[in-house]
DNA sequence: TTTTAAAAATCGAACATTCGTTCTTTTTAT
DNA sequence: ATAAAAAGAACGAATGTTCGATTTTTAAAA
């Protein structure tokens, strides 16, 4: 009777699902068969089925994967972090979990169109996006009663605002080829701290 | 011989689109079958294989329909508008186009994932955005001269973040069903005078 | 006005593939 | 010896597309 790894089942799970994400990133979900996924992974029908029991499910733990990254990433963020570096932090990990620049935000966007037409989809990323807003708005609230920031405009706003703007940076890198990521980002995150910037009282 | 209704089939075939659309944007391309268009649309394979050669083209045609929407969107945009009034009257015009809310922009959501693996969607939609990039531009830009606005931001850099703003907000209005739409384009626009308000100089 | 014949429009069965998934068999490792 | 792991042939259903048959429309002929 052989020992149940159980661990080394769930490293080679997860060891899975990046290979497909890989794949799915190439041709979309849609276009890329089980077969595609088989023959890219060097594996059969039979063994993948054994770590995922359908397509939908690797795209669920595709969904779940992202959220988990983003809050873990979220909870090594300080709270003593001034508004500018919260985001120069917040942008450096999207940068390593999109580590593969356009391959894995392509899986990313695919996620999001995906969503209307699937519930299950929908619910788990309204949930990461209420969580993620959540918490944006935090970081906001604590920047404008230390002053840091324009008390102008309301905290939960801003926070809507701020991450559809980085949504809409992201899908912008998937769909233009010529984009320069790195200064893009590092432009909103200028921008975004030159335009909240409390100009008034310098208390 | 009869006479060739050149309208007509140009009329029959936006008919067919518009229908496609609806179709696609309740479950999407690669979900939806020619033959769930056909029954849906009430026609044989062969009758819309008359319009359309094949998905694909469909699916080209609903990318340039939007271009096309756009472009004659700006030409009615006059430069002496001040910036907020632009803003106000560019997202008029989104709720005109995405009329059907939800519907139609679950089908740009789409087209927008599709173009990360379809060399021809990632053209169009790179041309698009230039040429929507640049317009949004002149407009940053006649109002910094106008010292409406403020200077300490590159006109280039802000139309990038605005759009990205509002590619967001346009995916987040997919995305989550509970979201207030109106609500928050206006938020937007609010938000986006009053953070690029020129606050120096009142001359 | 009616007839007619050709062209255009539409139809829908049929095609070869390919799909996601299952299941029995074989291999591997204890 | 035993059970987990992997294999891969096989399944029915569904895919995008084609193509000959049928219907409708049109304009000229009777």
């Amino acid at each position: 009777m052989p020992k149940v790894t159980l661990e080394h089942f769930a490293q080679r799970k997860q060891q899975i699902l990046q290979d497909c994400i890989v794949c799915f990133s190439r041709k979309g979900f849609h276009q890329t068969s089980m077969r595609d996924l088989c023959e890219a992974l060097n594996i059969s029908a039979g063994g993948l089925y054994r770590y995922f029991g359908s397509k939908e499910e690797i795209i669920h733990a595709m969904v779940e994967e992202d959220h988990t990254q983003w809050l873990s990433a979220f909870s090594t963020l300080s709270p003593d972090l001034s508004f500018r570096d919260s985001l120069v932090a917040l942008a450096a990990m999207a940068k390593k979990i999109y580590t593969t620049s356009r391959e894995i935000n392509s899986v990313w966007l695919q996620i999001h169109a995906e969503s209307a037409n699937n519930p299950t989809v929908q619910r788990l990323i309204e949930q990461q996006y209420r969580t993620f807003s959540k918490m944006l708005e935090q970081i906001i609230k604590r920047a404008q009663t230390r002053r840091e920031l324009t008390s102008q405009v309301s905290a939960a706003v801003l926070a809507s605002f701020i991450i559809s703007a980085f949504d809409g940076l992201m899908m912008r890198m998937v769909v233009d080829s010529t984009v320069n990521t790195k200064k893009l980002r590092r432009d909103f995150v200028n921008i975004i701290t030159q335009l909240t910037d409390n100009k008034e009282d310098a208390a």
